[in-house]
DNA sequence: ACCCAGGCGGGCG
DNA sequence: CGCCCGCATGGG
């Protein structure tokens, strides 16, 4: 056994079912018990449990690691919890469609994850679905992950796998987890983000500046760059448009009508401006779980503005 | 069996 | 540029 402490914190506006569900890269990999309502995961070479307890609006999170320091800290980050979601949702809430959105998921919080382990997580998102990007990704950290020891020397948990482990893994090897065409993506950006690119080195604020970094990376294109932004470095002006965004937008706000991904990023903007990126989550989950009867509900619904 | 999934790069007009 | 196509793989 190895010696773990606990703490606990307030919480409003928290909800952990809701963030583990809502498909961002903490959680492809991190075990999660619904029962409990906690998650353990591995961040580098920490092994750290999160229970939420308690209601939606104020509750309590419960944090379990060795090195409690770092561990709190590291789960206020990582689960944005210094987020004032209160006055997040008064500048998100623009419609009845937002609106139905924050009330089915208060508490939804984006993630903010490490940029590496998101660019490959999302690297792999690209025609793919999340229960596939799950299974992915769970192969890929067992096979190629450090392990992480108790006090007996037994493995307890494995880190997501840095870009120097992947650029010495070969095709072959990251196609037996499942990978398919995009093996060459991760192996490429594998070496990139090890010989050319340092991640951790690039200002999170400047929005254009990373965008253009990112999309140098092979197999990153303009979706798969706005989510590293929005959730490898926590820039909320990020409004990554996939699919179901897109359909989302149009049916909402358009009345159906096709528009240009350029057109949806500038509407983006204007609507929600840097608090677009929280948007994009709640329009992306709650649009994904509607059935399609209750899609065809909001077609053409009244703005406030 | 067939269809689709949180796109991207390359090739063509 | 803008548009169109193929792409590994497994679950519904």
């Amino acid at each position: 056994m190895q010696d773990f402490h606990a703490t606990s914190m307030q919480v409003k506006d928290f909800d952990l079912r809701h963030t583990f569900e809502s498909a961002q890269p903490l959680t492809f990999h991190a075990d999660y018990n619904p029962a409990l309502n906690s998650l353990i995961y591995a961040s580098g070479k920490n092994l750290i449990s999160v229970m939420h307890v308690g209601g939606t609006g104020s509750g309590k999170v419960m944090v379990v690691s060795e090195d409690l320091g770092f561990a709190s800290n590291e789960v206020i980050r990582r689960f944005r919890l210094n987020d004032n979601m209160r006055s997040i949702y008064k500048k998100i809430n623009t419609d009845q469609f937002i609106a139905e959105s924050i009330k089915r998921y208060r508490g939804m919080r984006l993630t903010l994850n490490d940029p590496w382990e998101t660019t490959v997580c999302f690297i792999i998102s690209q025609f793919n679905n999340v229960k596939r990007i799950r299974s992915i990704i769970k192969n890929m950290v067992a096979r190629f992950g450090e392990p992480i020891l108790d006090g007996d020397n037994k493995i307890i948990g494995r880190a997501f796998p840095s870009s120097e482990i992947l650029r010495n893994a070969s095709i072959k090897e990251l196609m037996k987890c499942g990978t398919g065409f995009r093996a060459r993506y991760i192996k490429s950006a594998a070496e990139y983000c090890t010989d050319n690119l340092d991640l951790y080195g690039l200002n999170q604020n400047d929005y254009y500046g990373l965008k253009e970094a990112l999309m140098e990376i092979d197999g990153v294109g303009d979706k798969v760059a706005d989510c590293i932004i929005l959730m490898g470095y926590g820039n909320l002006n990020a409004f990554p448009v996939d699919v179901w965004v897109k359909r989302t937008i149009e049916k909402v706000y358009f009345k159906g009508k096709k528009k240009k991904i350029k057109e949806i990023h500038k509407f983006a903007e204007d609507m929600w401006q840097n608090w677009r990126g929280y948007t994009q989550q709640y329009l992306f989950w709650h649009f994904r779980q509607m059935k399609n009867d209750e899609r065809r509900v909001y077609e053409g619904i009244k703005q406030r503005y």
